[in-house]
RNA sequence: GCGGACGUGGCUCAGUUGGUAGAGCACCACCUUGCCAAGGUGGGGGUCGCGGGUUCGAAUCCCGUCGUCCGCUCCA
């Protein structure tokens, strides 16, 4: 098989799944749109999450917090410091580097990320690449985007779009716990857009500077937190076993302490065998310690402790947080499900079959209706089984070209069944339910329809 | 941003030493067909990524730019 990503990537644009954003200007790196099939499945992808992490529990509680925040937010929980990265570049071989990842550099002070700090010269660093010793000047890059609030363009107004939606829950932490009576443990959960304007995106949608994030933030007793960040660790990466994610293609990796974030204790990451590295990571099961909520305290002056009513004192929570990438789960999903089969043919000897074989609750249109030709005699029962079924489940009408053909299309896409009438339908009003994975084949009564369907989606 | 490769219809590509674009598949219509990518006929679709330049003339040469892929780096 040629390389897989090409051909996802060639799967999504030729069925209107994802392409390039902007793409009749040339595109605009990194940034990519959904199409019809590519919305279903995004969404599909959002509410199986949203109904494991919210509708099945009765601890966990959803929010939607803006994407533009006070510019103060982001001060407080450190972004504005440790979103930064300070770059050089060996002025011999140009290739550039982290900085405070070269051994022997003084890091900058961080602070406005406009600063250029002198890098101190004494202590020699050395390129990791040719050994040269010279740099350009450190060059703080900080990854979240810019705008402006307001008619002017003046300093006061600069605001930043969210790096990550967890800020939102942290900063409504107090609010959503007294409105909503929430006792400890408990969670906060939100799905919503990002943008990091990463040095290297790429890899489809795999590393985007605008994304969209599913993250949950479990507020527990401190003390409690090393067992719940276990449980949470665990859970999640049952979530994508569940959904259909082959287990030898996952697995669970712990972050090593000179990479953890700056506001985490400990982060363990479900990664996925990604084929264009090694493996990936689909989602951080971080422990975030009272890091944010002193933060937030401290510099709003609010008080953000929690009143523990058994222990009849208060404190600041520990925070546990899930934090998924949509669109690099739905891509893992995307390549875990995509097989070439060899199918019987017709005429004898076997054929290429494309399938998607992915989870029923992720593909994107769950049944297609198909009368058996296009032929008048047929449509008005076709068009009836479809007016029925749309009303349950994303449904497909399709009638152009042979049976054989249409059933192929609906495996390449993932659809799980097809329905089809024929015209024997018409004297025993039985339909055709083929299965996508099985390739078997039923036959039920019309009026049985739904609940044969409902049974099996 | 640096190094390397590359950008021709929806997809995969061809295009000879520069002379004003082709194929297969896909798509649409009609006919035929009737349960796993059938056949026939007809049809739509490309200012050859974009912008300059050289030339009588450029998809083919030069410059710039945008974008893609592989490395360096980063995270959901």
């Amino acid at each position: 098989m040629p390389d897989l990503m090409e051909v996802i990537t060639s799967l999504a644009k030729r069925r209107g799944v994802v392409f390039p954003s902007s793409e009749i200007y040339g595109g605009l790196r990194s940034f990519w749109d959904y199409g019809p099939l590519g919305v279903e499945l995004k969404r599909n992808v959002k509410a199986a999450w949203w109904r494991t992490m919210v509708q099945l529990r009765d601890d966990v509680v959803g929010l939607e917090s803006s994407i533009i925040m006070s510019p103060r937010v982001w001060e407080a929980s450190g972004h504005l410091q440790s979103f930064t990265d300070p770059l050089v570049e060996c002025l011999n071989c140009h290739q550039r580097f982290r900085a405070d990842h070269l051994p022997g550099f003084h890091a900058p002070q961080s602070g406005h990320e406009e600063d250029e700090s002198t890098v101190d010269m004494a202590a020699k660093p050395r390129c990791p690449n040719c050994g040269d010793d010279r740099f350009t000047e450190a060059r703080n890059f900080n990854l979240m985007f810019k705008t402006f609030m307001g008619p002017v363009e003046e300093e006061a107004a600069v605001v930043y779009l969210r790096p990550e939606t967890a800020q939102g829950m942290f900063v409504d932490f107090v609010t959503v716990q007294q409105a909503n009576r929430k006792k400890i443990p408990f969670g906060l959960a939100q799905q919503g857009k990002s943008f990091r304007n990463e040095i290297t995106p790429g890899n489809f949608i795999y590393r985007t500077r605008e994304f969209e994030q599913m993250e949950m933030e479990f507020f527990v007793e401190p003390g409690t937190d090393e067992e719940w960040h276990e449980y949470w660790i665990n859970e999640r990466l049952q979530w994508y076993v569940d959904l259909g994610i082959r287990k030898e293609n996952l697995r669970l990796r712990e972050h090593s302490k000179d990479e953890l974030s700056h506001y985490s204790k400990r982060t363990v990451d479900v990664e996925y065998r990604f084929p264009f590295t090694d493996w990936g990571e689909l989602e951080g099961i971080a422990n975030r310690t009272d890091f944010d909520l002193k933060a937030h305290s401290k510099a709003s002056g609010e008080d953000l402790t929690y009143f523990d009513p058994d222990r009849e004192e208060r404190y600041f929570p520990f925070v546990i947080e899930p934090a998924a990438g949509v669109d690099r789960a739905l891509l893992a999903f995307l390549l875990d499900a995509y097989r070439e089969e060899e199918a019987p043919k017709a005429s004898g000897g076997t054929e290429k079959r494309t399938v998607l074989a992915i989870h029923r609750d992720l593909a994107p249109v769950k049944v297609a209706v198909l009368p058996l030709s296009r032929n008048e005699t047929l449509t008005p029962d076709a068009r009836a089984v479809f007016d029925l079924v749309k009303t349950l489940w994303m449904c497909d009408y399709d009638d152009a070209g042979s049976i054989g053909r249409r059933y192929r299309r609906k495996d390449e896409i993932g659809t799980p069944f097809c329905v089809t009438v024929d015209f024997d339908t018409l004297q025993d009003r039985q339909v055709t339910v083929r299965e996508r994975d099985s390739m078997r084949q039923d036959r039920i009564p019309m009026d049985g329809l739904v609940v044969y369907l409902r049974e099996r989606l």
